[in-house]
DNA sequence: CTGTTAGCGCCTTCAG
DNA sequence: CTGAAGGCGCTAACAG
């Protein structure tokens, strides 16, 4: 009769869906026994155990996710707070987290904030605050004061990735390291004029990761005794990289590095650079950061920041606060590492 | 005192989060009121829903998720399902279902599904069935029976882009007569041998989208009086395209003209066509369907499938559908539009 | 080990 | 228009 997990997936489309009052009638026992049985919380003989549990999978029982996080105070859900989802870098974190979160059984919440004030505010003050979630990962979200607050409020874990957030549990790679690295392996390779393309010298005071990358730049053209050469400002996509690096190659004084702060950038740079005839990297080298699949299409020198695995560690963090361990307030460290494609070289001249 | 919509944002850091009470008490009316008010249904007046909002404000209510949707049945939340997040097509029509679901006040529940059956079990049996969702939106997931059962046993709306099935609302181009365009676009030029690179001959009897591009193909040559030629498998990756046009090339009976069942599986094939020495499209033309941002970088012409608008459109055909309209069963109509941008022409021999 | 009994926080008839 | 009260489905003490 009972044909066990066979039966799982195929159930008598009742009118009502099975409560958990259903499952205990028919196996025979009280709620409450049914709520240990399946949560795995409490003492239950074997027996009764296995019964409750071959009657719920016959029944097609799942618990509410309302019910029990009413009851509990846990939702079994993550929010993932979001500035794009349509760039790699973004959803390549994002299903990251997705993996390692779906191994335990957690759902997650998307929350996609923009740039419009309004929205972004409802999102924090609202969305956030419904106590659906149990913790929260942002990716690369740079929060004000009132907005941190707002997370902060929240009562649950919080974990930022790529965004150095003093204030919170952080997981992101050192950018400025990152940024001295690719500078480095630029200037050993007998670079003197490197242009860096990303963030503008002006904007932020300096921890946001555009201008960690910058900085680390800078510092380490100044450790070599090289004057810093303007940065040309860019948005992190292809285009923003293309155009910008139009501009630097119609100057007179035409580098032959350009460092890009992400691989998008660096692709519109190589790109652009091609449509004028350079080749790279004999007549200009590129550098970017990231790891994005498509730099093995041009052949890009990159810095890779394992943005898949960043995803998974902000996810298996998140949970094991969730869990009672201690959160890690202040900077974790996250790998990289560069990978030499072969769009960086020696200049010709 | 009441610094109104200034406040917001700003709460005392009280011990307990604020709930319905509070809010009562404060006001001075009965919870019930509080509720009617902040929910608009049933009748308040003016002066007291005026009150309770702005109490409301200042303390900072939210309401409880869970709560709330244990007693109105009502989640406010809606499920995409999406077999991954780090390619282009999911990533963008998911951003354009945040964009629609964000403007009406839903939050966004994400249901990665791999391939992996255990796992993809447990989204279909438990995740998707804890009633957290008032709605699903699949993308481009082909469901077997079971799942189908499964979902429509919800009791929910559900939406299914870019996977026609006939028992679901599905939204979705017309992905024969797509394919049956960029195929004529070719012949119109005059291109006689073209190879097809997407799904297999022999996999999917013809509802599924790679299929139905393939039978586009096919019907638009056969109808030309040309004789098809085999068609080149490939996973609708990058890699994959560049793969099946390298086995396509390296063949004695080199075709004039490639057309792509997706702009990346196109956008490998003009790298590798490149690797090659062959110029696109004078040597070779190729055409892709997505309308992918890349494409522009590489002059592809493609058939723009508007991605982000019809997420955009499924979350407003899912919650149109909680509003009480009447499902579309059957399958939507969405546009779609030649982009020429210059990788096809007439063949040079 | 198991059953009984309060709620979890909010909504919604039903009276007033 | 407003308040009182039961109940949404489950869990967590507490008894037994």
């Amino acid at each position: 009769m009972d044909r066990g997990g066979l039966s799982r997936g195929i159930h008598r489309s009742s009118e009502t869906v099975v409560g958990i009052d259903d499952v205990a009638r028919a196996a025979g026992v009280s709620t409450a026994t049914v709520s240990r049985a399946l949560s795995g919380r409490g003492p239950v003989s074997t027996t009764t155990r296995d019964r409750v549990l071959a009657t719920a999978d016959r029944l097609g029982y799942v618990v509410s996710a309302a019910a029990s996080s009413l009851a509990t105070g846990r939702a079994r859900a993550v929010g993932v707070v979001v500035p794009f989802l349509d760039r790699w870098f973004f959803s390549t974190v994002l299903a990251g987290i997705s993996d390692a979160l779906v191994r335990q059984g957690y759902d997650i919440t998307l929350y996609s904030v923009s740039a419009e004030p309004a929205e972004r505010r409802r999102v924090f003050d609202d969305h956030l605050r419904r106590r659906r979630i149990d913790a929260v990962i942002t990716i690369a979200i740079e929060l004000d004061a009132e907005e941190s607050a707002s997370l902060r409020g929240l009562g649950v874990p919080i974990v930022a990735i790529a965004g150095p957030n003093p204030l919170l549990t952080t997981l992101t790679v050192d950018d400025l390291a990152v940024g001295r690295l690719a500078t480095a392996h630029l200037i050993e390779r007998g670079h003197r004029n490197i242009v860096h393309i990303g963030a503008d010298a002006s904007s932020n005071a300096g921890s946001s990761v555009p201008a960690l990358r910058r900085r680390g730049f800078e510092e380490t053209l100044a450790a070599a005794g090289l004057s810093a050469r303007a940065v040309e400002p860019a948005d992190f996509t292809i285009e923003g990289g293309s155009a910008a690096a139009a501009r630097v190659l119609a100057g007179d004084d035409r580098p032959t590095a350009l460092f890009a702060a992400s691989d998008e950038m660096a692709i519109g740079a190589i790109l652009t650079a091609r449509e004028r005839g350079l080749r790279v990297p004999e007549d200009l080298s590129v550098i970017g950061i990231d790891g994005h699949e498509l730099g093995r299409w041009f052949g890009l020198t990159t810095v890779d920041q394992f943005a898949r695995g960043q995803g998974e560690r902000a996810a298996e963090a998140a949970l094991a606060e969730l869990d009672g361990a201690t959160p890690a307030h202040g900077r974790g460290t996250l790998p990289f590492e560069l990978v030499d494609r072969g769009s960086t070289a020696p200049p010709a001249f």
